[in-house]
DNA sequence: TTATTTTGTGCAATCGATTGCAAATCCATT
DNA sequence: AATGGATTTGCAATCGATTGCACAAAATAA
């Protein structure tokens, strides 16, 4: 194991016989430093290998250069296109991306929150797990203004920038198309209330049932987490009431999925006894049969925003910016399930 | 913006009149600090609030705390598994992870391993694109001993830890699968010769075909870059040859995709007329009809693994371990398209 | 030539924690 | 009470870069 002298400022100018403040600045293209003595050093640096340490930097400066990112996992589709985004655009600025998943569970993001916070990370990305019901680790972020931004799941509590999609209308506008394909009983698979998204999607959807004045059936809502195994059992009930719907709502692709498995299993016939409509367009509802009728969200672009976002009030961050919220447009595709 | 003063260990060690350099030890578990004085330092710091700068201590410490990962995109669901894995083990040992995504770029590749390398990650885990074809920029960490650990694909100038699937046993039994099912004309959709796991595969294949005594047909063997289009282009070449293949063993599920949608563009039956196999079990793969034959990856296992054996590593980085090639055992899943 | 700007460099403190070595304290033993 | 050894604690240097302020050098003006 040789060892590897690691060079610094101070051997620079050792060599260079000028003073390490010299070299700093020349290296940080200070104003003050002339033209010559800059060649000169840059010159050295890449003579001798120098390679700034960063930890140093940001010790002095107390800036990180990191953004930290808190997702519910990063294995789905949404997430993992979203941080691909973030990635992405932080890239072209400079600045690193440390990751963390909190599996849905508060406790986890919590700890999640905390460890990035330790880390003094300039600002978080961060899309909350299904049992966030308190804000009190955000607030560590928010109290000493460092900069948060939600996308997509936000609490409500916290003021701060978001980027959402329109998730109010998307859902009005999914129950919408389920009525104009003739659909005459609408039910609704629904997230957890306390999410903002899933609420809003509920929303929408009693509003279009009211809009066309059809009456909302009792028992015709679910309210689930949004899991495989808790899909098939909320379709089912749906399917076994005594006046069955004819077109449903899932609160996304997976239940929509459980729920196509079903009427296969059932033998029913989908969109013609059931219609279906998922939520995310996850990579498999386009290639399942019937294909899947869903909405597209644009989950890179808004990664690739909120790191735009969040990076310009790092970069800005002696200047007061009104918060913001963005609310980003999606796209219905209406597929096989629902034609 | 009410300034909050940041609490260091000088201010505990002013207000309980014992030296900073006491407060640190106490804080750390230092053997040489009394029961006595160890909580009451303890007790003051969470009083006080106190957090300690991790900067500072990396900066002395010449520690991070960090891995570096490198992955050729992360919205793939094997890589996100992967990091999933990663991420959920690093976690545990209080370790954070830096993602960035090389985009199958080489250029891209060096640029992301330089930034981890300045960043002063203490190991780095990566799979590398599919351009790789020279190792200057990892001789950047294994010649200072920084370890590095490769994931599925590797490359094989670079000593170091390996976890990989058995890509050649599993081209073998994939091809094997193929024929004992009664393929008599067998051909393969493979991925660039210059990764490993692209060359094992086909290897395994044409070492399945010489055992069976069946000839390589002239044509059988497409040399693609495995997306949707190529895989496309390839399985229609393979399709309008004067003799097409009744079994295709596709490098990924992504051309057994495309396969399977020319083949209901052109009224060709799955797996009667010609069947298929793919590789990796997208998430998608299982759902499609015919649902895919294809091979499942323990992509959350090798993060998991890879994220265990680099941190044994770092924290043991003074003794000398001898590097271990670890091949996990991948499982293959008939479905419909080769039933 | 002298006075006044402008421009370029250096000094030294600082960021917050860690650590080798020395010094101080404690307790037991003779 | 004095000595010896073990146990605790403090001093001060260090990690490597940044930056306010002072000062020197060069350029301009008087």
């Amino acid at each position: 194991m040789r060892k590897s002298p690691e060079i610094t400022i101070h051997h620079l100018a050792n060599e260079l016989k000028i003073s390490a403040s010299t070299v700093s600045r020349a290296l940080n293209d200070n104003i003050k430093i002339s033209e010559k003595t800059r060649q000169l050093v840059r010159q050295k640096a890449i003579e001798m290998g120098y390679r700034p340490n960063v930890l140093a930097a940001n010790l002095r400066s107390k800036k990180t250069n990191t953004i930290g990112v808190v997702v519910p996992r990063i294995d789905r589709y949404f997430f993992s296109s979203a941080i691909s985004g973030i990635e992405d655009y932080a890239w072209t600025k400079g600045f690193n991306v440390i990751i963390t998943q909190s599996n849905d569970l508060l406790l986890k993001e919590i700890n999640c929150v905390q460890t990035l916070f330790n880390n003094r990370v300039d600002g978080m990305i961060i899309s909350i797990s299904m049992q966030t019901n308190e804000d009190k680790h955000l607030r560590l972020f928010s109290d000493k203004n460092i900069p948060i931004i939600f996308f997509d799941r936000f609490c409500p509590t916290i003021d701060c920038d978001r980027i959402v999609v329109d998730d109010f209308n998307t859902g009005h506008k999914i129950t919408s198309h389920l009525i104009e394909r003739g659909c005459k009983r609408i039910a609704h698979i629904a997230g957890p209330e306390l999410l903002n998204i899933y609420r809003d999607r509920k929303d929408g959807y009693l509003k279009a049932l009211k809009e066309a004045g059809i009456p909302v059936i009792e028992g015709y809502l679910e309210i689930t987490g949004l899991t495989k195994e808790e899909g098939k059992l909320a379709f089912a009930r749906l399917m076994s009431l005594p006046n069955p719907p004819d077109g449903v709502f899932c609160g996304n692709d997976t239940t929509a999925l459980s729920a196509l498995e079903y009427c296969q299993i059932n033998n029913l016939k989908v969109p013609n006894d059931v219609a279906l409509v998922g939520f995310s367009d996850e990579p498999f509802s386009a290639v399942v049969t019937p294909s899947l009728s869903t909405v597209k969200q644009p989950g890179y672009q808004m990664g690739f925003q909120a790191a735009q976002k969040i990076i310009y009030r790092i970069k800005n961050s002696n200047s007061i910016i009104p918060f913001e919220h963005f609310i980003l447009p999606t796209q219905l595709i209406i597929r096989e399930s629902s034609k």
